[in-house]
RNA sequence: GGGCCAGUAGCUCAGUUGGUUAGAGCAAUCCGCUCAUAACGGAUUGGUCGCUGGUUCAAGUCCGGCCUGGCCUACCA
């Protein structure tokens, strides 16, 4: 058997200032279906998401509740545990940045970046309004006829100095030019790419980040070490997350040799500066190797328009999954959002998605077939004659599958795989109607068994083949042909496993529901 | 202001290095079938390929300009 190299795969971490919504669902879901595929293609597969919890803006909100940082951050952990927990995600490690490994983590690497000579001591200065407790770039800012600056609120800022570490970041321009000139698809898709490598390109290069915050200003944090007086800026300490899973600093174990560098972060298209540039500069300064991937996703547009709480149109996970079912709902944004791309969400695109591919497609398929073999072969599988040219065709098709699919996965082309897998649904229906069992019933039960076994078996391989996306329901189809669970990875998909003669099926029920709309509603 | 991406049938999208009458699925209409979740099959309808100049024997595909939408243009994550 062929070993295939390990997989580390994560998603960002999302932010507990608010609650998960549909974008967060969406990034879980993407991950998901990716890690799934990798397992079932015989990969060794780490897949890490978590919460981002320190931070400016989870202090306030936190005060404004009344609440202490550390409850806040617990409270709306919770919800992004639960989400997670709730969409069957197949994570190994949830991480939350507030736990002991990854101040450990956290402190070690600034350790490492300033032995390398890259933080020093500096001043971090800018417009400041008291009032809003927030910095200000120049062009934000009004002018007063006294030289007053004033906020676009209207409240007065000052100008402010602290002191604060920086990081060289200016230093590594060039390396991270060179690295990505020589590395044109570490970042997905293209077009982000082209932002990062403009980004580099810039006049000037890049400018010294700011890496810590001074107590006065900000205490919920993780500290630096050997100042008291200052905590981490909390995007170094975010970052760092995807080595704390690890089992960094201790970069010997298993797990660490194992997994890192990362295959894909998985992340959503507002923050590929953070990963694609701040973090392998990171890396760099601790000599690490770089992620291979950053793969940043669009985002979701409802009824074509941007998510939005004043809108009100923000779409919860729980609601989703509700209304159309969990596999259904990761069926559509995975059908429905092309590579990289915003997509929309829409009820009636969804309800004629889910019920032209699930319902009419996959799921009518496997209940036809099912239920003729049930009542016509004795529920048993029947045993084939001779396949006939039209036979070979099909089954050909349906287990070359695989590699089509893997490489439109490796391309993040989810959107085309699922594409690709329902052109053999449409095959299987059209070989039916050819076929015409039913009537061969009256003249050729053996031709009939032969056809039922054929489609049996392709409905074996089409089941194993859309597990990551619709992981709860295609077990389901798979459990009705009597599959052992041991049988139903990629490699499976082949002549090599075909389906046994004589296995008993059960009474075959619909595994995908058809959605059907109240009247006037 | 500078830059990136998208703009192809009602909807979601394909359209390799420019080359015959621009494709698929869904939706719609008609016909057929009846095993099946009122599901399936076949056929048909449907596009001045955002607009506009240009290069070329030939452009959705290359070049210029413009329009629309989204995004990036550093310390909120």
């Amino acid at each position: 058997m062929s070993t295939k190299p390990p997989f580390y795969i994560t998603t960002a971490i999302s932010y507990v200032n608010g609650v998960p919504h549909l974008g967060h669902a969406y990034e879980s879901i993407l991950t998901d279906v990716l890690a799934r595929f990798k397992r079932l293609d015989g990969h060794d597969v780490m897949f890490l998401t978590g919460t981002d919890e320190h931070g400016e803006k989870v202090a306030q909100t936190a005060e404004q509740n009344g609440m202490e940082p550390r409850a806040f951050a617990d409270k709306n952990a919770a919800t992004f545990i639960e989400m997670t927990k709730k969409l069957g995600i197949s994570n190994d490690d949830f991480i939350r940045t507030t736990e002991e490994r990854h101040r450990i983590s956290s402190q070690a690497i600034w350790k490492k970046l300033n032995d390398n000579g890259d933080i020093y001591l500096g001043k971090y200065e800018g417009w400041y309004s008291v009032r809003e407790e927030a910095y200000f770039t120049e062009d934000e800012l009004t002018t007063a006829e006294d030289g007053q600056k004033f906020t676009p609120l209207g409240t007065e800022v000052e100008w402010v100095e602290e002191p604060s570490y920086f990081f060289k970041l200016s230093s590594y321009t060039d390396r991270l030019i060179e690295y990505y000139a020589a590395n044109i698809e570490a970042v997905q898709p293209p077009s982000r790419m082209n932002e990062i490598v403009s980004f580099l390109k810039q006049e000037g290069g890049l400018r010294d980040l700011s890496i810590s915050r001074h107590k006065s200003r900000l205490k919920w944090g993780i500290p630096v070490p050997d100042d008291e007086d200052h905590v981490m800026y909390v995007w170094l300490d975010a970052l760092t997350n995807y080595i704390t899973a690890l089992g960094y600093p201790d970069e010997n174990t298993e797990k660490f040799n194992k997994f890192w560098p990362a295959d894909y972060h998985v992340i959503g298209k507002d923050i590929t500066r953070f990963h694609a540039i701040y973090w392998p500069a990171f890396l760099m300064a601790a000599n690490l190797p770089l992620p291979k991937t950053i793969f940043a996703h669009g985002f979701i547009n409802v009824g074509g328009t941007k998510m939005s709480k004043s809108i009100g149109n923000v779409l919860s996970p729980d609601d989703l999954i509700e209304t159309y079912g969990l596999d259904q709902i990761r069926y559509f944004l995975m059908r429905e959002i092309p590579h990289g791309q915003d997509g929309n969400f829409s009820h009636e695109q969804a309800v004629l998605r889910i019920n032209a591919d699930l319902a009419n497609g996959l799921g009518n398929l496997a209940q036809r077939t099912l239920s003729m073999v049930y009542k016509n072969c004795d529920a048993k599988i029947p045993a084939p004659q001779a396949f006939t040219e039209d036979d070979q065709a099909l089954l050909q098709q349906a287990y070359a599958m695989t590699d089509q699919i893997r490489a439109s996965f490796d391309a993040l082309k989810i959107n085309r795989a699922l594409e690709h897998i329902w052109g053999v649904v449409s095959a299987c229906d059209v070989y039916i109607d050819a076929q015409a069992p039913w009537t061969l019933k009256k003249t050729d039960t053996e031709r009939m068994e032969t056809v039922l076994y054929v489609l049996a078996e392709v409905i074996r391989c089409l089941a194993i083949i859309v597990q990551p996306v619709v992981p709860h329901c295609a077990p389901k189809i798979l459990e009705q042909l009597n599959i052992s669970e041991d049988q139903r990875m990629f490699e499976h998909i082949s002549a090599d496993h075909v389906l046994a003669s004589g296995t008993k099926i059960d009474k075959p029920e619909g595994v995908f529901p058809r959605i059907v709309e109240e009247e006037g509603t």
